[in-house]
DNA sequence: GTTGTTGCATTGTCGGACAACTGGTTTATA
DNA sequence: TATAAACCAGTTGTCCGACAATGCAACAAC
């Protein structure tokens, strides 16, 4: 066999000032909140000059680990899960992802997610659903981008109930596409806000309750439910959703 | 009420860069694989300098929205599942995820993702399962490292075969997290080889028989088995899992 | 106490320059 | 003729030095 070397890496300066820094924002050298020096420190540091080191302070901002302040200089900051669920969505959308994955992903995911919030979501968690629900149901049924907030809206408040990052960046990054999906299938049938609104109440019940499979069973039926306007838009399910 | 004034952004040049050719690429006008303009070309049709330019381009490349060519110049790009999962995460690591919200996530969303595969799984699909299976029964018992990655292994065959880039990229950041977890928690229980080739084999069996009550069930005892590691190992599952 | 002023620190942008690398073309050599 | 070496053009990576614009803090003025 050939002897396999690596190919003995000789990354571009930038790069290396984001490894770097992104190293010692890891281990926590640079603890969270803490400035970054400023960009001559970091050329003195690096022995570069400061273009290079402004390259990879991009690199850095874009991979959201470090943030510019409401005064000028960087400062660390932790990705939270919003941040994650917004770059996961974008790039998801913007890799052709179609109708059909993300209508399944939400049919996967979301009942054992409520099943998961039966069992944990608090007294607080309930009643921001139920007031949710209440703003919901107030709106004009043909008011159809109120519609598809509140509609997402309840599924945010039930990510958010988890008490789980990971969970909340996933179905968030889910909850963003759909909202996408939504909007862009308008949803006309005239039912649709009494529907939607029933099936609420009844998740929220057998949440209140405790109940596991009620509220599972009814947030799949909800699921499909918002799907069926696709199928009545004949709407080819294998297109991207941008 | 107080008038409630936007922030009138005025944003710097580089990310007004940034955007503009994200928005280019995202309507399709430069499609994908194709090359962008030079450096040079683009400081002329920006009219800025070129390390204004680079900036930008900068946040494009950490953004996966376009890749260096082997050759020189940037040519478009549309994110795969497999970055989105890396920097899901990385970031999600990052941002303090402990091992309960990982685990958690694991049992919410496998046992349904392994319904799917029961009903939706080729032959072909089903035989790098079992290939994956057998290598792994080849296995020192002993070398645990092995061990996980034919353990994370089974899993990235199980999302890749679901042909859902959604969930694959949601269930490979998962993978990818848990991976992290198994090798810090080190396999350490003589029968663990034993128990995992086995649990594989019954979910393989089950999805074969497109039995996915079976194969749901299955998983989750599995999942449940890898995690009994941490509570011999008697950590805290609350701790970060970087 | 609020409002202006001033100066400092830091970032944003500029212009030009050069080395390094890649790919293709031409030329020299076996 | 075929192959290797040399050359050239295009592009990126890095550097330097400079200046304008902005935010911050301290201080002066009303």
């Amino acid at each position: 066999m050939a002897p396999k070397f690596e190919p003995l890496k000789k990354e571009p300066a930038y790069v290396k000032v984001y490894n770097a820094v992104e190293a010692n924002i890891l281990s926590g050298a640079i603890p969270e909140g803490a400035p970054l020096p400023t960009e001559v420190e970091l050329c003195e540091q690096f022995g570069i000059t400061r273009a290079t080191v402004r390259e990879g302070l991009r690199l850095l901002e874009q991979a959201d680990l470090v943030q510019r302040g409401a005064g000028k200089r960087f400062y660390v900051k932790r990705p939270d899960a919003e941040d994650v669920a917004t770059a996961t969505s974008k790039s998801l959308a913007l890799g052709g992802a179609t109708f059909r994955e993300v209508w399944e992903a939400l049919v996967v995911m979301y009942p054992p997610a409520v099943r998961l919030a039966a069992n944990k979501f608090t007294a607080e968690d309930i009643e921001k659903l139920v007031d949710n629900h209440r703003a919901f149901d107030t709106i004009d049924a043909d008011d159809t981008h109120a519609i598809v907030e509140g509609a997402v809206g309840f599924f945010q408040l039930i990510a958010g109930g988890l008490e789980n990052r990971v969970l909340l960046a996933m179905l968030q990054s889910l909850n963003m596409m759909i909202r996408e999906s939504l909007n862009r299938v308008i949803i006309k049938t005239p039912k649709a806000k009494a529907r939607i609104l029933d099936a609420q109440a009844r998740i929220i019940g057998a949440i209140e309750a405790g109940d596991e499979n009620e509220a599972a069973e009814w947030i799949a039926r909800h699921i499909d439910d918002l799907k069926r306007g696709y199928d009545v838009a004949n709407m080819d399910l294998e297109n991207p959703i941008l």
